[in-house]
DNA sequence: TCCTGTTTATGACCGAAATCATAAAGCCTG
DNA sequence: CAGGCTTTATGATTTCGGTCATAAACAGGA
């Protein structure tokens, strides 16, 4: 999102991060920028009794987790590598610095967060009020509409494991198991080889 | 947020709203910046059977449905008075020149965008897989210590009706009454004047 | 002060999703 | 290609919040 070289002078530093590990916790105080050069990252919160929710993926070129760098709060939730990342890292001070700096970057900072807000809306309504096969399908169509996924000849493919849209809606494995095949009998989604198409 | 002198030399417009009027719609394509000079304001959604989930609820100062001005996208969800209201607008085009020729009021933007943001990530979590006495909880917890509400001798004084309890957690407001009754016996709140104090 | 609408309250009942248990089907990886 | 982990699948049972009905308490306006 923003570019290596721009990051790479406000003192950038180089991390890998294994699958599985944490990249910070849930109520810590914010102390840097991050932004992926590869992988993917899940941000998550865990109830009291373990389950889990996740409040989003996050891919090769996203950032995560600024928000409380602009408030003075911590971390809502979890960030934790789903596989092995390479990420960089800006110190919270030369990245207020380097945004104050750089106009066109701020812009880019709020479409970004508005685009997560929107995101959010969206889903704090349908997860509050809406049935487990309608909240699927919204989840569906906004991943469809807006990450950019490849239409095939069967419609687009849903990259995402049962458990994977469990955790993003707040429902239950064997709910959305059982949803899934109900909206395939109606028609509104297809199953080739476990993944659902729409 | 943005100083009323300002936005006027944008072309900012003053209008006025009656309690319960509809300033604008979920699905329709955004054309203007609002800032409530006065009143108060909710932006919510209805479910397919007329249940409703409020996003929030917006006050003097405060500025609302800025998100889909920024991507090219439509409203997520309907703003509509909750009392009678004097709201300054500024028409699309201007108010993006505005936060472009105004470096100050970008990062003003971004704070509140932040600040939202860290609301729905802390709420839809909660809401997601908590049960009604801890979404309550942390409603009045995240009420207090960021609505600045003051403390008097009996604690925190949350100025929410149980409807609106109910709208903002995704709850029923029988479940809302019977939660809050449960929390009082256990001590967590107390309940003086059917307000509740925390 | 009365009247009407809103807010709070409470009980009975129901149903959908969670829970629990178990297993088959895929898929990596050594 | 065998063995083990992950993912998908399915049935039985339970539970908690929703739903429905009814009413008391309160607030605000005429």
């Amino acid at each position: 999102m923003i570019t290596e070289k721009l990051l790479e002078s406000y003192q950038a530093a180089r991390k890998k991060y294994n699958k599985g590990e944490t990249i910070f916790e849930e109520g810590n105080f914010p102390a840097h920028y991050y932004q992926i050069v590869s992988g993917e990252v899940k941000m998550c919160n865990f109830n009291d009794d373990g389950k889990e929710f996740v409040q989003g993926f996050f891919h090769d070129g996203q950032s995560f987790g600024e928000p409380p760098l602009f408030l003075e709060r911590v971390y809502p939730a979890n960030a934790i590598a789903v596989t092995d990342c390479e990420i960089l890292l800006v110190p919270k001070t030369a990245f207020l610095s380097l945004i104050r700096e750089n106009a066109q970057v701020s812009l880019a900072i709020i479409e970004n967060l508005a685009q997560r807000l929107h995101y959010k809306s969206v889903m704090a309504a349908e997860i509050s009020s809406q049935e487990p096969e309608h909240r699927l399908l919204k989840l569906m169509d906004y991943s469809i509409t807006f990450f950019k996924i490849e239409k095939g000849k069967d419609g687009h493919r849903i990259d995402l494991t049962r458990q994977q849209m469990a955790d993003l809606t707040g429902l239950r494995v064997e709910t959305v198991i059982r949803a899934i095949k109900s909206m395939e009998k109606k028609g509104e989604i297809q199953i080739i080889g476990r993944k659902v198409y729409r």
